[in-house]
DNA sequence: GCGACCCATTCCACTAGTGCCATGGTCCTG
DNA sequence: CAGGACCATGGCACTAGTGGAATGGGTCGC
């Protein structure tokens, strides 16, 4: 998921700065992308600019350095659909935040392309649950440095429980978004 | 976290070659990094056996390539602990691995180390969570695009819901593994 | 006896991201 | 009236990671 397709995203919805865009990853963003450097956005934003993805509109600010509203053009739109509705490859780990990231720019889908998305989280988090089943792991040291092989096991142990619980809650919710998409429970509720 | 600390941790279990430190970061390794180059493992090695973090033994193969056998050195180790056991700085989600892979090497820690990632972890669940709450998000597109809004909001409030939850579970997880690791429940048990 | 997959290392070009700092303004607060 | 937070942009050196491929075995099954 590249900072690219998540600013496009935000700026589809709505034009920024690029002081603006760091708030906001700083802020209500923060889910999708943690520690995002202001260099990083208006490198991004510049680059973008150049490809005619993005264009501003300069406030001048007498003094200090001009403001600049970024938008989104048509192509840059394109590219952005592009990647918002193409093929949905899920990560390894459940947790890590492209599907989130996909969801929360939702608004710009059909549901039947929000529906696709679903659906192939749900066939790869199902595979990864049968995985995790039959996956033994034995923990041993033997490199000689200290090393309390009781409190690993326990620990580790629990890791692993947790990790295959949220998965389970991860498809019991995702079953339950499916529904509610294909019944229309997303229409007209508070 | 740096593929460098995760290597000397695996190494301090168990010497291997760079090929098997690729293929336990593909398989059970995958939920402390998916998606590891060869090119990369293979690199963070070459630096660390010239900082002399590592050594290897070679194992000749006539015709092919030779296979190396890395192990970490009590320089590595130094290294590998000061992390390990260093200031634990929670990472604004909670869900990126950074809890899950110290956790997973406690055994190079005594239980007061431990003791302290935890509670540090859980010290900024708790606050993520007050945060979480008086937190309102308005979402509107102001940008010409096409744009469903009473599906954005249905999904994004959705996400909100799965969010907190999940904090709230970590928490619940948290503590009880901090008592679990107080009344010393982790000994001797399957 | 060949294709597929495993073992094992290395190189290369490239992209993305980090961390830190400089500039220069406004507005608020104690 | 100083200090700090906020607004806004940008430069620089650096590090880490991606993606792909070349090399050259070995083993297993069909």
């Amino acid at each position: 998921m590249k900072l690219e397709h998540l600013l496009l995203g935000v700026l589809g919805m709505r034009p920024s700065t690029g002081y603006d865009l760091k708030k906001f990853f700083d802020t209500s963003g923060r889910y999708l992308r943690s520690n995002t450097q202001m260099s990083q956005v208006y490198r991004v934003l510049h680059r973008m600019a150049d490809q005619g993805w993005v264009t501003y509109d300069v406030e001048p600010r007498q003094g200090a350095q001009d403001a600049k509203t970024y938008r989104v053009t048509p192509e840059g739109m394109t590219v952005f659909l592009d990647w918002l509705t193409g093929p949905y490859l899920p990560p390894f780990r459940a947790r890590d935040p492209e599907f989130t990231a996909r969801l929360s720019f939702c608004g710009f889908m059909t549901e039947e392309q929000l529906l696709r998305i679903v659906d192939a989280e749900l066939a790869a988090r199902r595979d990864q649950l049968i995985q995790l089943h039959d996956h033994e792991r034995t923990i041993v040291s033997e490199a000689g440095y200290s090393f309390d092989v009781e409190l690993a096991v326990a620990v580790t142990g629990r890791l692993a429980e947790w990790g295959s619980d949220d998965v389970e809650r991860h498809i019991q919710r995702l079953e339950r978004l499916r529904e509610d998409i294909l019944a229309g429970r997303l229409r007209n509720q508070a």
